[in-house]
DNA sequence: CGGCAACTTGAATCGCTTCAACCCGAGTGG
DNA sequence: CCACTCGGGTTGAAGCGATTCAAGTTGCCG
């Protein structure tokens, strides 16, 4: 049931739509739901934050296009991205009354972003929602590997190779190329490095061809190989995809 | 309603319990479930895997007692503990069909589990079973921060603290002493330390009269104030509590 | 063309690791 | 009852990966 790439003025599929049912094939009421919540995308300037680590998170949201980042900053300036989210994630979703953020979310490019329907519109949407947030955790756990027991070079190139995962599911990623918004502060805040060593880290990997990085876009020249070189397994959630 | 906290042979109230009715205040028919799953404690053996990666979960459980661990482990022998299971914890519990495992999960001690009932029990254990998943999301992105951006003291201090907090839940914790199986080489693979490291900064900490700890002992002299020397706040999810 | 953010480079320094040795207390078996 | 072993903790010295600081360079946008 595949529409056609390609259908006039009109998108194909957003982006946000292909990952939520890429995680879980949603019924045509779903992804009507969707479909229909994407008529209130608003757009959010960069910079801004989405949601304050502490406050209530209010109504949850999906992005529907750009980058933004989870974020921790300590008083005396140190700041630490926890993770990252793409167009199709969720923002602010919680199963419990009363949520607070336990983390600050910003913007780190425009964003465009749309109310998440409400999980009992459709079982099918409640498991992509659940499929969603495993995935989500399961990437924290790499995030948490990456940090702990990885080199500079490879915390860079397991971070990326996870964006060419998470991206593809969206369809923003094409055999190992996609657009990156960050610049190498931003990595390296990721990465619990400074951004001089990501420089020097980076121009290492192109030297020895593992990857290209002009301007905003990324090319992994052979991401299979990569990420059996740095012993990175694709995340993987559930037996039913 | 509290029971008398000695009542003969039998037990006060189950620390496993005391963490989920502090999580979610249980109505009767939630603890009357986990209850009768206490009776259904079983027994695994120390360095047993409860759950390994990429393997389905099998039914969800709870820690009765023990302490058990996350953990990854790279080809090469490098070894990272993602987070720690602590006694009311729960394990393999998912809200998407056919789960796998994203991380192994061992037993550090000799450990009690029992079977986690449904959630569909009772929406008060929902809603505790909620706030848990919630919970340990918000120690996850604390041991990135942890990982990414503390010096090896405040990591140390900051997980000790960790510890104080979730083990106060239970009723294991009494200011700030509280009971911990770990070797400093287990400590070191959680924080990307290594365990000579991690002995000289805690004899730092020692020197510095920042803590105590003799055989399996922890005192933490004053959680508040080392909480806020390095910069942690204490763990938050829901206005609710 | 001027200004600013991002990227690049070099040199000195530092936090942590590595490696190797040693200590100590708790089992264990002769 | 003591020698033996073994896991965990402790210590010192050398080395390395990443940081820091400071000075360019490049490229984009007004």
């Amino acid at each position: 049931m595949n529409r056609p790439r390609l259908s006039g003025p009109a998108f194909t599929l957003a982006p946000a739509v292909r990952r939520l049912n890429a995680l879980a094939p949603l019924a045509e009421s779903a992804r009507g739901a969707i479909e229909a919540a994407l008529q209130q995308t608003v757009s959010i300037p960069i910079r801004r934050d989405l949601l304050t680590e502490g406050k209530p998170t209010g109504a949850p949201r999906i992005i529907v296009q750009g980058w933004a980042a989870r974020v921790r900053i300590q008083v005396d300036g140190r700041r630490q991205f926890l993770s990252f989210l793409l167009p199709g994630d969720l923002i602010g979703l919680c199963a419990h009354p009363d949520p607070l953020a336990t983390s600050t979310v910003t913007a780190l490019t425009p964003l465009k972003v749309c109310p998440a329907p409400a999980a009992e519109t459709c079982p099918t949407l409640a498991t992509a929602y659940a499929m969603s947030a495993a995935t989500e955790e399961a990437y924290l756990l790499d995030q948490i590997a990456r940090l702990g027991r990885l080199h500079a070079l490879e915390r860079i190139l397991s971070l990326l190779l996870e964006f060419d995962e998470r991206l593809d599911l969206a369809g923003l990623a094409h055999g190992g190329t996609f657009e990156i918004p960050l610049t190498q502060e931003q990595m390296a805040d990721a990465l619990g490095l400074t951004s001089v060593h990501v420089n020097r880290m980076l121009q290492q990997a192109r030297r020895e061809a593992k990857l290209q990085w002009t301007g905003r876009s990324v090319t992994i020249h052979d991401p299979a190989l990569l990420a059996k070189q740095i012993g990175r397994a694709p995340v993987r959630v559930s037996a039913g995809i």
